[in-house]
DNA sequence: GGCCGGCCTTAACATAGGTTAAGGCGGCGG
DNA sequence: CCGCCGCCTTAACCTATGTTAAGGCCGGCC
């Protein structure tokens, strides 16, 4: 597939908001996030975005993006023309489904996020955030098991989790004091990975076959405490 | 394309997390809440589904559901068999686009469930889900601009927006004793769309082309008062 | 080498929203 | 017809998190 590099300095919009592009783009080297800003300057990061992600995919409902994206660190994208990739969605079925499953995924991870600020308090957030920015690292081959790269500001883990920056602070903070992990530049060390776990009950996607109530109703069992 | 109706009773899941569905399904009738369940309890709802929603796309990445759905009134779906889904995509691959876009369309509702319960206080999450249902409540035929039926209760409205009922509570009487809706049986009657919207600055989709400023820092710009 | 801007930290203080509890109302099953 | 249950309301009280403000550190740039 022909694909052209573009390249983007931290900071700098890869899309803006009510933009109507006609390609679709991979991440190659570098972070972005997905974001929206409301009227008055309240930011809200919908997800980051790592090598290999692929987004924008909305140009196939020829639609404007409802949403920036912005470069984190230097940024590389590979971006494809809408034309090359409806061709090969009609003529390869299977790399259609491709494109497809890589939606998909993407959506598992926005409601994860939807949980994760709607339900937990803030400390859970944090942690369910960077254990997830670690697995991802992890999965495309960045970092090791005790520290990756996380070239994120506090500033932008706040936005993400719909906190102020102060209280991302003192969270960080608690847990660097409490020995879960590390700060060095933007090198996260995950001194103690069980403890982050135990502070959100985090559960990769691929551990979802255990033990459920055999029946779940919406609402009125869950809150009753079992007396 | 063959498709077999099933029934549910309010408050049954159609879907549990942790299956492994081999059928698509499409709503007939009736609405249903997608949610997902912490281990003690709490709940999130992650978007609602109405009449012409289609949902469980995921069989095709063929992975257990990473979370469930409820009816929340009568329920009548039909179930399209994954073969046959596949068959039609492979096909026509106008049709395997649609289904996609109707992927995509339902990405969009998930960002904006994001931004809403990220950045926005109370009153500002309740009116503006109002207005998202009473807009999907009209792009299906039902209801009219004054009212519309809205089978939801404020437990659910709470679960949705990650707040307690009783806030929820508050918050509705004040649009009540404010004037901006009221409320008969399940009924909505919307009295006031400005001051609702007012309330927070909702913006449908299809607006999205008005004045943007011409870049966007992710975040310095932003928070910096006009001085 | 000094200045500036971005980022983090900490403290004092303010408040939106959570929690607990109690009561009312309407519908439904026995 | 009664009683129970789901749902809503209201009040009193509590706390997690936001806000404002000030200071420190570091790296880049003039």
């Amino acid at each position: 597939m022909p694909a052209r590099t573009r390249r983007f300095q931290p900071g700098d919009d890869v899309i803006q908001k009510g933009d109507e592009p006609d390609e679709a783009l991979i991440i190659n080297t570098g972070w972005a996030a997905r974001y929206i800003t409301l009227e008055d300057g309240r930011t809200q990061i919908l997800n980051f975005l790592l090598p290999g992600d692929m987004f924008d995919l909305q140009v196939f409902i020829a639609e404007a993006a409802d949403h920036s994206i912005a470069a984190i660190t230097k940024l590389e994208v590979l971006s494809i023309p809408r034309r090359s990739v409806l061709d090969v969605f009609s003529q390869d079925n299977n790399l259609g489904l491709a494109f497809w499953w890589a939606t998909l995924q993407e959506e598992a991870i926005l409601r994860e996020q939807i949980v994760r600020n709607g339900r937990r308090n803030a400390s859970e957030r944090v942690a369910h955030l960077l254990l997830e920015l670690h697995r991802r690292a992890l999965i495309i081959g960045e970092g090791d098991e005790d520290a990756f790269r996380l070239p994120v500001s506090q500033v932008l883990i706040a936005d993400a989790l719909g906190l102020s920056y102060v209280h991302v602070s003192r969270v960080l903070r608690r847990f660097i004091t409490d020995g879960l992990v590390e700060r060095r530049k933007d090198l996260l060390i995950v001194k103690d990975r069980a403890g982050l776990i135990e502070h959100c009950d985090f559960s990769p996607a691929y551990l979802h076959l255990d033990a459920q109530p055999p029946q779940y109703r919406l609402r009125p069992a869950a809150i009753r405490p079992a007396v």
